[in-house]
DNA sequence: ACAATTGGTGAAAGCGCTTTCAAGGCGCCT
DNA sequence: AGGCGCCTTGAAAGCGCTTTCACCAATTGT
């Protein structure tokens, strides 16, 4: 041969493989680099006897190619990065694992970073992903103004959920929050509740903003006044359940229902209601939103408004994906779907004590 | 000047925003790329005027130096490759907080893929981070033979959690398995429990194991007879423990406690009690594993060993740093903790109807 | 005072891959 | 038949950064 290997310093201290090179394929196959890559990418056609050459080098080798030197010498990392809120949030672990189901496949990577609500950190986050060259954004739940994310999807392909928005680069996948939070109270009026408490997400989120709109459509257009001091903001966690369940009760407001915006409210609100001595469904009954996985094994299991949160994941990447293959994404989610457990039932005759 | 610039196209959509590069920078401080890398990285000494000169170019160029280019030229990728067993496992949730948390002040950014407790699928999981070039590698509760994981900690900092391993490069972060369930399991004799019931985990895990080991020895210590009927297998998931409690009702036996391996399969257990007319603690008192942090809020608050997760994370991540740094990782996850809520009691004097 | 060390610094060679660019080889047209 | 254009393919130029290597200047030793 003519392989000059004077003394090369071993590039790792991994002893047996040594890292396999697209040149080491060329050189086995026989043909020059260029046509290697272009194989390996179908970046141009290429004669059948080369590729199969080619393709027996790379299998013989075990070549690998390397994802760095892809991205600097192509641009693209294989990568998307995903901006959550909380990645211990079970709604966001479904979602996250709803997201690597799509990506895996397509030989995609996902990069998982947590803004923790603060948009300050979010948009650090899109710094960071950004500077690591990820193919496309997504963003869960973002806290970012519209003009911000409408900005970076200009550079990078971005897809949003949460939130109804258009720009070029950009798809929004938006759940249908309004008629989820109709429903979960419709559930309530149906059987007989009237008096029906609701624990608000923070309204500054589109999203919780639209759950309460839908509450308050369905009191509405049940005929049953809508009372401000049944309604207590909370912010998504189990505490914040737990807090307005405890104020309800201080205050002595009348209530046979509770729709929490979402179900770790929900888990906190029913904590409340135990510690009172109150009872689920018997006492008072409880709704919640989102159907996270703890739900169904709730005592009782909780009545809730399902959200598709895996499905939203999936969808999200597939369509970071197409967006980057230049098509328009076309994913629209499911339709909010009542689950009708057991902490939810007609109120009794009589009104509760509390 | 004698730059070229013939007519390069835009490395990029981003009309605004050109990439600034090392080399412009160097350009601007007067001094060659070489310093500036140097300076950025701490390599060398460098005069005081040209590290100034070079700081301030940095600043007002705004430049970011490009991961890719340094993990191709440099080999450091400044990325942890992480594996879990189920993104969306609360468990996990937490551990992965955890991790962030530690990487992200170093510059670390966190790679997370799921095995889905299948080994080959971890084999898999490996090989990806390891051909994305990550700087080393955590590896949450593996499922692989230990050979493996010391074979990969040759050529990459590895850290594992669950298990007792000694390699060189290889650091394992053990939690008391054993223990914990010597104090779950004795928390119950002390109340007055004696007909115990064990929901285990997955034998081959090595934790779940332990657990159990540590459930008979407790049983042992206080002269309790192990009654092999009382002990179901489960799989550490909320069904597991649903299916088991429905198991040991169906076939009578007899029992005035349970205690499941994780938190998840009590939740199982819980709504298995509750299908079944029977009141935790009333008539069954039940004691969980983990802490997650839905448990505290279940009806009634789960009783369970205190195992930190989010810890775990924190000083798995930390040690990697170690690693990569050269020091020898020293971290020691705290010891398990009772935590003794409302679903566990004395047992009523009279033997529970079932 | 002159050689032998140091120490800061720049030039240049890559890291492993993609991608123009241009060169051949071929079929087809007039 | 000669010329034109199309298609396959290799050479070579980077992508942005790190890292020898060598150089020159400032020290130090004797």
């Amino acid at each position: 041969m003519k392989k000059p290997t004077p003394s090369r310093p071993e590039p790792l201290a991994d002893p047996e493989r040594i890292t396999v090179t697209l040149d080491m394929v060329a050189r086995r196959a026989g043909v020059s680099p260029s046509t290697v890559s272009r194989i390996l990418n179908g970046t141009a056609v290429v004669s059948e006897a080369k590729r199969a050459a080619v393709l027996e080098a790379t299998t013989t080798l075990g070549f690998v190619p390397n994802p760095l030197a892809r991205g600097l010498a192509g641009g693209k990392t294989f990568s998307i990065g995903v901006v959550t809120q909380a990645i211990d949030s079970p709604f966001y672990g479904a979602a996250l694992r709803g997201i690597e189901d799509a990506l895996d496949p397509a030989g995609y990577s996902p990069m998982f970073m947590s803004a923790h609500w603060d948009p300050e950190a979010e948009a650090r986050c899109l710094d960071v992903l950004r500077s690591r060259r990820v193919d496309g954004i997504v963003v869960l739940l973002p806290r970012l103004s519209d003009s911000v994310l409408q900005e970076c999807a200009k550079s990078l392909p971005v897809v949003v959920s949460g939130r109804s928005l258009q720009a070029p680069g950009l798809f929004a996948l938006n759940f249908d929050n309004y008629t989820g939070g109709f429903m979960a109270t419709r559930h309530l009026l149906d059987l007989g509740h009237t008096r029906i408490a609701f624990i608000a997400g923070d309204q500054e989120h589109p999203d919780a903003a639209e759950r309460m709109r839908g509450y308050c459509a369905a009191l509405e257009g049940a005929g049953v006044p809508f009372d401000p001091a049944l309604v207590v903001p909370g912010r998504y966690y189990e505490i914040s359940g737990q807090q307005a369940v405890d104020r309800l009760l201080d205050e002595g407001q009348a209530f046979t229902a509770i729709f929490a915006a979402n179900d770790q409210m929900a888990a906190g609100a029913a904590l409340s209601l135990f510690r009172h001595g109150l009872k689920v469904p018997d006492d008072v009954s409880l709704v919640g939103f989102d159907d996270l996985p703890t739900s169904m094994y709730a005592t009782p299991p909780l009545s809730t408004i399902q959200q598709p949160a895996y499905e939203l994941g999936r969808m999200a990447a597939a369509s970071v994906l197409q967006l980057i293959a230049g098509t328009v994404p076309d994913a629209v989610l499911p339709a909010p779907q009542l689950l009708i457990r057991e902490s939810s039932q007609a109120p009794r005759v009589n009104t509760p004590k509390n």
